[in-house]
DNA sequence: TGACTGTGGGTTTTT
DNA sequence: CCCACAGTCA
């Protein structure tokens, strides 16, 4: 037996070996989910399927690269070449080159949902619509949720129930929003996230120059992650791939119904019911060992799912012991939920030596941290709170990134309209509307309307040089690197020397902010390693643009000694030797918004089964009696689901424990707030080699059996050359590093010749 | 155009 | 309580 199959229990290796055919892993949480994904590709490869032949599907891109960093441990270098990557951003890939098909520009823009947003708030005002009524964000979850069920504006229109709801709402012009939003998109030549996956059915439901059977030809093999997950329109789209005649229905499907936590967002378990009807001949293997936690946890866990009606039978036991009990703290107060959290936190991690990095406090809604965040500063421990603002999410970035967007995408009318008048040039928003008015009338993008508008001759000439300059950035985006192109704009545009006027501490971390950003640009252009698949093999702007489009915060592995701080929805995934599952009230988790519906208690349920399923040996379970929420005090009851694990579970003298008397919850002295307190996307962090004393060898003088410096991998030798003269790449060995084995694009390469 | 004031609204969110 | 935004005034 090959040796990556060793070490796998018997359910696994049946898994990962069942290559051909359907095959569905219904995977409890530690069960090893992560590793049959991950040997079952590199299986695939050993059996001689090549690596580009295998996609593989995930929802967050650090799933994706902790995928194929496993892979490579395998397979090695072959790893690159497998298709794995999040849904979005391998629909994204694959639209890229077939954009023209379905009447795209290949450099399209991404709108993120801000931009999503205020494209709805401007339809809203073009409309007249009480903005009131029509909640922009309601509005955008409807017109998601249609794209997402594959209705586009026409059958939206047609469909009596979808009507009558908006009707229901006050909201009947909905469906004329929705029109207008995806007639805005398109004249932008910008795709929203559900577009990426819309507009990429669409391409096989058309099937241009029959593009979808080349894709049919092409992934012999599908894996999907998380397939609870998954919307209708994801499985449409994955079934147009896997399922017709003669298809050897190679796809393998692994999730966990009870992990399910996405429903609000259009997941529907649906597709895993769907599934086993769609494909006849499906296998299902069940992963119910659990290697992550004691066992007063698992039993803990497997008795709150039972309480939900609809699930897929399966008895979830692990083999690490009883383990400690759970513990319960019951608070008066929130703000003594957060000392009593903090004080076992210093009781823990002196008892059981736990460091910081060991802890996670998971909360049901993101206000929650603050009242931790106090009594950890004050305590001096550590810790990051995950979630809220993204660094990409900040206004200054954001701002700087509207430039670089319209430098490579003249129509990107969001990006337009964000920055036309920052810094202020003296186009104002009459003029602006002048613009927007006519763009509506003659159908064309903002951009091709600046010189038609009948405006005043200061705000015409102002919009002469506001053209001209842009005009310059494009050429710029054009003609140099990323990083050239960007720096260039953030001068050019006057937006640093804005920053830098404001002298304030804010000012000063937002000055810092776009610093970073342009650092990370600047890493962008200098990392010449070759993933293929991934990165862009080139370094313009329209390159990175297409690479920061889909990343999140989240995606910002940043390894301390911290305690985690997280909604309990990013949690998913991962684990910690402590979790504290705070705030169990009634109407807080579960959510006063999803309590009034049984689906909507079951799936707060489910939240709680993936809370307390992230823990490894230590669980602590609080509420408080009453919390602040929303400026005012309000008292809740303790959680029902805590009524639904058994006492047996939990530790009885902290189930009786009172608040300790006599202790005043003092305002707690909300410290500054810590500003600044980003990180950078990537950051210049971890080079080798001092760059001052760095002087790049011309790369066409590497060849193989050299010695080369590299700024970020130090030392290493040139084991061989390959690709064509314009794009060779070198295989190198560096020493000392994770995958010592790189593969170094030249024509970016950094190489120093020893 | 910029600074100030009042009003309304506020689960979770991989992309 | 905290934020975003629209409206108002100088």
């Amino acid at each position: 037996m090959k040796a990556y199959l060793e070490g796998l229990n018997d359910v696994q290796l049946k898994a990962v070996t069942h290559t051909e055919g359907p095959v569905l892993v219904v995977a409890g949480p530690g069960s090893g989910k992560t590793r049959v994904l991950t040997y079952r590709i590199a299986h695939l490869i050993e059996e001689g399927a090549a690596p580009w032949e295998i996609l593989a599907l995930t929802f967050t891109n650090k799933a994706a690269r902790e995928m194929k960093e496993r892979i490579a441990s395998v397979v090695g270098d072959r790893a690159n070449n497998v298709w794995a990557g999040t849904f979005h951003s391998i629909f994204a890939r694959i639209l890229r080159v077939e954009a023209d098909k379905i009447g795209y520009p290949s450099n399209f823009t991404i709108y993120d949902s801000d931009d999503s947003k205020s494209v709805i708030t401007a339809i809203l005002k073009e409309l007249n619509l009480d903005k009131n009524v029509y909640n922009v964000n309601a509005i955008r979850t409807r017109i998601s949720s249609a794209k997402s069920n594959l209705i586009p504006p026409r059958a939206y229109k047609e469909n009596e129930q979808l009507m009558e709801q908006d009707r229901m709402q006050k909201r009947s012009q909905t469906h004329v929003i929705y029109e207008k939003y995806v007639a805005r998109c398109r004249r932008a030549g910008a795709m929203d996230f559900d577009d990426l996956l819309y507009q990429l059915y669409v391409l096989w439901y058309k099937n241009p120059d029959n593009v979808l059977e080349k894709y049919r030809k092409k992934f012999r093999y599908i894996l999907v992650d998380e397939f609870q997950d998954t919307n209708y329109l994801q499985y449409a789209i994955l079934k147009k791939l896997a399922k017709y005649e003669n298809s050897p229905e190679n796809i393998c499907a692994v999730g966990d119904d009870a992990q399910s936590i996405y429903a609000f967002r259009g997941a529907t378990i649906e597709n895993i019911l769907d599934f086993e009807k769609d494909f006849k001949k499906l296998k299902v293997y069940k992963l119910e060992q659990n290697y992550r936690s004691t066992e007063h946890i698992v039993k803990a866990a497997n008795e709150v799912i039972t309480f939900n009606k609809k699930q897929i039978p399966k008895e979830i036991w692990s083999d690490k012991g009883t383990g400690q009990k759970l513990r319960l703290i019951k608070a008066m107060t929130d703000s003594e939920e957060g000392k009593r959290i903090a004080d076992t936190i210093v009781e823990q991690k002196n008892r059981f030596h736990l460091s910081n990095a060991d802890i996670a406090i998971l909360y049901r809604t993101n206000a929650q941290s603050r009242v931790f965040e106090e009594y950890l500063r004050r305590y001096n421990i550590a810790y990051r709170v995950f979630g809220g603002l993204s660094f990409y999410q900040r206004k200054e970035v954001k701002d700087l990134i509207a430039y670089l967007r319209l430098a490579v995408n003249l129509k990107d009318e969001e990006a337009l309209r964000r920055i036309i008048n920052y810094p202020r040039r003296g186009i104002g928003n009459s003029t602006i509307d002048k613009i927007s008015t006519l763009a509506g009338a003659v159908d064309k993008p903002m951009w091709e309307c600046l010189g038609g508008a009948d405006v005043g001759a200061r705000a015409k000439n102002a919009l002469a040089d506001f053209v001209a300059m842009v005009k310059l950035f494009q050429r710029r985006a054009e003609q140099a690197n990323a990083y050239e192109a960007a720096e260039y704009i953030a001068k050019q545009s006057g937006l640093l020397a804005l920053l830098k006027q404001d002298n304030s501490i804010e000012g000063m971390g937002r000055l810092e902010n776009v610093n970073a950003l342009l650092d990370g640009i600047k890493d962008f252009v200098e990392n010449d390693e070759v993933i293929e698949g991934e990165t862009a093999t080139e370094k313009s702007l329209a390159a990175y643009l297409q690479n920061i489009a889909l990343l999140t915060d989240m995606d910002n592995e940043e390894s301390g000694d911290f305690v985690t701080l997280m909604s309990v929805h990013s949690a998913k995934g991962l684990e910690f030797k402590s979790v504290f599952v705070v705030g169990l009230e009634e109407k807080l988790f579960p959510s006063f918004m999803s309590m009034d519906t049984a689906e909507g208690l079951d799936e707060e349920r489910r939240l709680f089964y993936v809370a307390i399923t992230r823990a490894e040996q230590y669980l602590t379970i609080s509420y408080a009696n009453s919390r602040y929420r929303y400026g005012k005090m309000q008292y809740n009851e303790p959680s029902r689901f805590l009524e639904e694990i058994s006492p047996t579970h939990i530790e009885s003298s902290f189930s009786l424990r009172r608040s300790s008397a006599g202790e005043r919850q003092s305002a707690a002295p909300s410290g500054a707030k810590v500003i600044g307190n980003f990180r950078k996307p990537t950051g210049n962090r971890g080079l080798k080699v001092d760059p001052s004393k760095f002087t790049p060898s011309p790369s066409t003088d590497i060849q193989a059996g050299m010695k080369v410096l590299h700024l970020k991998f130090g030392e290493g030798k040139v084991l061989s050359i390959d690709g064509n003269a314009a794009n060779r790449v070198a295989t190198i060995f560096f020493q000392g590093i994770d995958n010592p084995q790189r593969r170094i694009m030249l024509k970016f390469a950094k190489l120093q010749i020893l």
